[in-house]
RNA sequence: GGGCCAGUAGCUCAGUUGGUCAGAGCACACGCUUGAUAAGCGUGGGGUCGGAGGUUCAAGUCCUCCCUGGCCCA
């Protein structure tokens, strides 16, 4: 007695110092832009990536084979967004037991680039056709050079991990050699072709474009309503008739063979019988034209009073006859009259001249009906010799005397101008046109069957999302032959000689293996020395006799053809890939090259699963472009916030569709960041001293624990699904509201007492420290993927190691016994209950009636079936109240009442050291100001026995 | 102009085969805590589910049209 009133007497005893609280170097705040750099440096000075490969040895292989960005320009928010998730997605594979070996790439060759030199070469003031090529080449190879050490750091830098320093590039010399390789294979079994054909143009670059390299604009062009005068035809009234024309390209009228009308339209045979001042009508002719167009005819062309004749289907005109609109000009050949199911009645007159060197459907009209394909047009855009009167002529300065030559002819019927939409040069920026040239095809649908095997292929791949393989199989069904070749210079050049006698391309396999076995030891530009042409043709043929072709191949040609130099014995990747992953432009780029070179040399895909992602648009969903000032440079966002941000909002967002960013979206990211960051901190502080001896065996877990490990069961359930669909969408979301709901909200904030104040050998404190162990390890390794750089700060301030990393581990094994749905639907009533309690304290906390929740003890009233829930000591601490009584209801039994929370001021003292208010708090001599588990705790804590000797 | 996709609270997203589906997290407001503290907990407000028709006893959820945006093509 004398000893407790000593006690009590003297200074209050400070208890703080027996409290267990958090203690960790694991700060707070993530400083990621300072950090995240210090991480790479670690990993690079261990050679991370040379120990997974090591530890990885004989597993089963995981390749996702990377699709080429262009080694053009600082990386942009799309770069980002595409690498980040192949990240996410190599890193899970490679925790969840794969081998999984990634070897990026660059796409190296093409028109940018050359266009780039080009521009250098005229700042400088050089001419760029007095350089010699190989000069030339070596400039654009050191320009992809330098950009591909830009992106490559820069890739580093958002925590990719891959073969950096060993990637593939298709201008390596063995790239250049199995392009060259791969397209001899074309060569060989017949699928590739010269053919002339119509292409886009660009007169500006002299080279033929892709599609791909074609962007439409506004353009304003010069307009034609022209007179085929007919000379033969079925009905005799149509028989010096004039069929009328409608153009927006006058200068294709030199190459005019055919007029094309839809055999379904009506036409009206209209005599003109009174025209406009200016008009270049004619009283008393007669003109056909469709009747729906009528009326803007009459219009365009100063029609005054007429009458309509007779109105006839077009199908009529099958087998007429008409004169070119500048005969006895040197155009005095038949213009036949050919039905067509593309022309429509949406502008024009509802008939379509057709000048088959120029057009795509002018093209296949032709070749239908045998037309010829006259050559009118030079690589420069002038008018060829077979353009008789405007030879020399640059066919967008031709109007003007097209007009005055058909003005003299007596055929022009009127002009004018339109603005419209108008294919041009994605670098020029200049108009293209379509110009009839000789060009390098694969066949889509020779003996060799690409198209249909392609679309067999598809058919056996997996699409992430589904939609995919719709899209791909449409634009396979529908495209033309490939037009491979192109006549320009940074490339590799279609290794073909031509006989000149026959004109048939060389097939002799020795000649293509000397051309590539030059290409693997000196690159393409072995093409280009002097002497090449004997070189390659060997003994025996005298190369006067053969053409070599200088043309290149289309840079997609190689792209596609990665597959053949990157997925090799030699590099240890097997074919087909696992996953091909890009973005949803490439249904039609690299999905689409890749496939039809693939199913072309191998008869099946390179790719047994194909993902897709949206878009980056600003907040607002709208596209990013400088002059809207709306774009979200990675290399800001790491500045600003750090790759763990920019990673966690590739992860947070639905890469399926287009996705947004900006300083909005980020800042938000930012906040995700925090409470995942908050968690591992919290999760760390509590393990301090933390030894296996402490783990509490799962059968003796109290049921929180269990449940906790039962949410951790799955959600391993979900991450392994998402390894192995590829579907990562609303994973880690799932992981943050876990995170935020389960454990921070819920989990922690009961166990905060137990942790704190309970004895460090109390099963109840065991136990929550075992689960937080399992909770560590999970966690960490879970984030690992997306998180690169936090989840390895977590990892080594628990686990220090000089040489150690989180992502040298795989995913924890999470028993399936953990899972336990009986207890997940139980602690899902006590939550809900749980809602109740915290909403009733709400209202008496806004009374004034309590502050923290451990002033209350309230009366649970709940349905009887609820009543063996828990027992009142255990709702006291899932509920965080220092008491709880639990009464029945007086509702009928068997209702899902809802349940009834009765307030009451919690009787008793705070313990000073719990803060619980307990009617024991007093009663103890030694410690008055203790609740007896405090007491306990004191005593056996070594800190405090020290101070009581 | 055509093909494909999308449009649910300020933001990021859930909402199976139509019937408590109008939700979560973040943000915001207010309060508590001050032993996760440039943190933590609680409570709350907020959406005519792009618009208009239609099918159905019943529609974010099916059909049609329109609008907006994106990718690809013409």
């Amino acid at each position: 007695m004398t000893d407790a009133s000593d006690a009590a007497t003297a200074a209050p005893r400070d208890y703080r110092a027996t409290v267990f609280l958090p203690t960790t170097p694991f700060p707070m705040r993530g400083d990621l832009p300072k950090r995240e750099p210090q991480w790479l440096e670690r990993w690079a000075r261990l050679d991370l990536w040379a120990r997974l490969r090591a530890k990885s040895a004989g597993r089963p292989k995981f390749v996702l084979h990377d699709g080429p960005p262009y080694a053009n320009g600082h990386l942009h928010i799309g770069h980002a967004l595409n690498k980040i998730l192949k990240d996410v997605i190599n890193r899970a594979a490679q925790m969840a037991g794969f081998d999984a070996d990634y070897v990026p790439g660059w796409d190296c060759h093409g028109l940018p680039i050359e266009w780039k030199v080009e521009e250098e070469y005229r700042a400088k003031g050089r001419d760029k056709d007095a350089v010699p090529v190989l000069d030339f080449r070596a400039e654009c190879r050191a320009y992809a050079e330098h950009w591909l050490k830009v992106q490559r750091e820069e890739f580093i830098r958002l925590g990719c991990f891959g073969d950096w320093w060993r990637p593939y590039s298709t201008m390596d010399f063995a790239s250049e050699a199995a392009i060259a390789r791969e397209l001899g294979k074309f060569l060989l079994n017949g699928s590739l072709y010269r053919g002339l054909r119509p292409v886009m143009w660009s007169p500006v670059e002299k080279t033929a474009l892709a599609e791909a390299e074609i962007e439409y604009h506004d353009h304003v062009s010069p307009t034609l309503h022209a007179r085929f005068p007919i000379l033969r035809a079925g009905a005799e009234d149509l028989v010096g008739a004039s069929v009328v024309i409608w153009t927006t390209t006058p200068w294709t009228i030199p190459g005019n063979r055919a007029v094309a009308y839809g055999p379904e339209i009506d036409y009206a045979l209209v005599h003109v019988e009174g025209v406009a001042d200016g008009s270049l009508l004619r009283v008393g002719e007669r003109l056909l034209v469709a009747l729906k167009l009528l009326p803007e005819f009459e219009k365009e062309a100063g029609l005054g009073a007429h009458t309509v004749r007779r109105v006839l289907k077009g199908a009529e005109l099958a087998g007429a006859v008409a004169a070119h609109p500048l005969r006895g000009r040197g155009y005095d050949f038949d213009v036949p009259l050919l039905p067509g199911d593309f022309v429509t009645t949406e502008a024009g007159t509802g008939f379509v001249h057709i000048a088959p060197g120029h057009g795509e459907d002018d093209f296949n009209l032709g070749r239908q009906h045998g037309l010829p394909i006259p050559e009118t047009v030079n690589d420069d855009g002038t008018f060829t010799v077979q353009a008789p009167g405007f030879t020399g002529l640059h066919v967008f300065k031709a109007h003007e005397a097209i007009y005055a030559a058909m003005r003299e002819a007596g055929t022009l019927v009127a002009r004018g101008r339109l603005t419209h939409a108008y294919p041009h040069s994605w670098r020029s920026k200049k108009p293209v046109i379509f110009r009839a040239t000789p060009q390098w095809f694969i066949a889509m649908d020779d003996a060799n069957r690409i198209r249909a095997r392609a679309l067999e292929a598809i058919a056996r791949t997996r699409f992430i999302p589904e939609a995919g393989r719709n899209r791909l199989a449409s634009m396979i069904a529908a495209r033309p032959d490939w037009c491979v070749s192109r006549q320009r210079a940074w490339g590799v050049p279609i290794p073909v000689f031509v006989e000149r006698r026959s004109g048939e391309p060389l097939r002799d396999p020795a000649v293509i293996e000397r051309v590539c076995a030059a290409f693997a030891e000196e690159g393409a530009d072995a093409w280009y020395r002097p002497g090449a042409a004997g070189r390659f043709l060997g003994a025996g043929r005298d190369p006067a006799d053969y053409e070599q072709v200088t043309d290149i191949v289309d840079v997609w040609f190689e792209s596609g053809s990665t597959h053949a130099f990157v997925l090799t014995p030699e590099r240890g990747l097997p074919f087909p890939a696992d996953l091909y992953l890009e973005g949803s432009d490439q249904h039609r780029g690299w999905f689409h090259s890749s496939l039809l070179e693939s199913v072309g040399t191998r008869g099946v895909a390179p790719f047994r699963a194909v993902l897709t992602h949206g878009f980056v648009l600003d907040e607002q969903g709208r596209k990013m472009s400088k002059s809207l000032g709306n774009v979200t440079a990675p290399q800001d966002v790491m500045r600003q916030y750090g790759a763990d941000i920019l990673r966690l909002w590739v992860m947070n967002s639905d890469t399926a569709e287009d996705l947004r960013i900006g300083p909005e979206i980020l800042k938000q990211q930012a906040e995700l960041y925090r409470r995942l960051r908050n968690t591992l901190r919290w999760l760390l502080g509590n393990l301090a001293g933390f030894t296996d001896e402490e783990t509490v065996p799962y059968a003796a877990l109290p049921e929180l624990e269990r449940w906790v490990l039962h949410r951790l069961a799955e959600l391993d359930a979900r991450i392994r699904r998402a390894v192995e669909t590829h579907d990562w969408t609303g994973v880690y979301p799932e992981l943050h509201a876990f995170c935020a709901t389960d454990l921070s909200a819920f989990y922690f904030d009961i166990r905060k007492d137990s942790l704190y104040c309970d004895r460090p050998d109390s099963h109840r404190r065991r136990s929550a420290r075992t689960v937080l162990d399992a909770l560590h390890r999970c966690l960490c390794a879970w984030l690992a993927p997306v998180l690169v750089f936090t989840a390895e700060e977590a990892w080594l301030a628990r686990f220090p190691d000089e040489e150690g990393s989180v992502h040298l581990l795989d995913f924890p094994l999470v028993p399936e016994g953990w899972r336990d749905a009986a207890l997940a639907a139980k602690w899902e009533r006590i939550r809900a209950i749980r809602g109740a309690v915290t909403a009733a304290l709400e209202t008496h906390r806004r009374e004034g009636a309590i502050g923290a929740g451990l002033q209350a003890a309230p009366r649970l009233r709940l349905a009887r079936q609820d009543l063996g829930l828990l027992t009142p000591e255990e709702w006291a601490e899932v509920c965080i109240v220092s008491a709880m009584e639990v009464a029945p209801q007086d509702g009928a039994p068997g209702e899902a009442a809802p349940p009834v929370v009765e307030f009451r001021p919690a009787p008793g003292a705070k313990c000073e050291r719990c803060w619980r208010v307990l009617p024991e708090v007093g009663r103890s001599a030694a410690h008055p100001t203790l609740c007896r588990r405090c007491e306990d705790a004191v005593a056996a804590h070594p800190a405090f026995s020290r101070a009581a000797e």
